[in-house]
DNA sequence: CTTATTTATATCGTTCACGATGCAAAAGTA
DNA sequence: TACTTTTGCATCGTGAACGATATAAATAAG
């Protein structure tokens, strides 16, 4: 069968997919009553862990670009959970802090991953493969993420030559 | 430290979110060229498999919900990938059909999965792991589904009981 | 010290993704 | 048969996600 690969190509594309697009929907009766959604949520993790950061920090960090996080930002800001303020140093930075609600959230937040982890565990019946999935996603996120830039770099390069 | 595992729990579900996202941007360069999305190259993937088919099978299949397909539809119908007919017997259902461009794209799209496969490969140094993660994340995939429909379920049957 | 380039955000347009809702047809029930 | 419920799809509103573009500030080059 010639076409046969078609469908044996997202064996592992369609499925990581899938798999986060169903995670995603997990979080949702943690996040729902703390009016957040999860890509917020993330925000939030790594602001408590750090808090004060410019938005390109925030972007680098979640492996975004910064014209996805900008708007989740201004929305987290409507909601009262940060405040965005011009950096001192270098005045075309936004210095994106917590606010009292952005902190005390975290209280709130504080037994979603483990809820997550127990839910998996509990409908896979499974653990230590997600444990070892966990350093080879890493490598594929890295390689990704560098060959999106080296795409990037093509095209400047590209278009450099062109003028 | 008390918020320690804040940061643990992401392991999985902020990985499987990065990779998808990431995962789906190194389908651009094979995609671009054709018109057509990741999430439009899925459905296509379907009828390639078996034409004519109704939007709630095509949605099933891709574990995506109808008023996510049919905008979808609508726009591969608007770029002239497919058709959508009433269907005979039930003339609630639209039968999605693929149409001369449609189909020949089949031919276009031939090298795709294997051209995806090798650079993650080659990206990674991995192959293994990834054959290994693929059960894993169809358990996943099946209780995360399983898990949403009964919250429905369970929304649904509350719903009533307080009417 | 100008001018050119890069950098940090922001804005805009398009496409998902999905909850909520609407609607008409089909199926089930009285 | 008349009524109720379910089903299949569509529409609407909101929030991502990102490419393309814009803008002002910082940096580098001349």
């Amino acid at each position: 069968m010639e076409y046969e690969q078609l469908k044996l190509d997202n064996q592992l594309c369609f499925r990581l997919y899938t798999a986060a697009r169903l995670t995603m929907g997990a979080y949702h009766p943690y996040l729902d009553p703390l009016g957040i959604t999860y890509p917020q949520y993330l925000v939030l993790l790594v602001l408590w862990e750090q808090d004060k950061q410019p938005v390109n920090d925030i972007a680098h960090k979640l492996f975004l670009e910064t014209n996805t996080v900008t708007p989740l930002l201004q929305r987290m800001e409507k909601a009262g959970l940060v405040k965005r303020t011009k950096g001192k140093e270098d005045t075309r930075q936004r210095i994106v802090s917590l606010t009292k609600k952005g902190i005390e959230m975290r209280e709130q937040a504080k037994h979603i991953p483990e809820c997550l982890s127990n839910e998996i565990i509990q409908i896979t019946g499974e653990e230590e493969e997600f444990v070892r999935m966990i350093p080879t996603l890493d490598k594929l996120i890295e390689g990704l993420k560098q060959n999106n830039q080296q795409s990037t770099i093509k095209q400047i390069n590209n278009q450099q030559l062109n003028n």
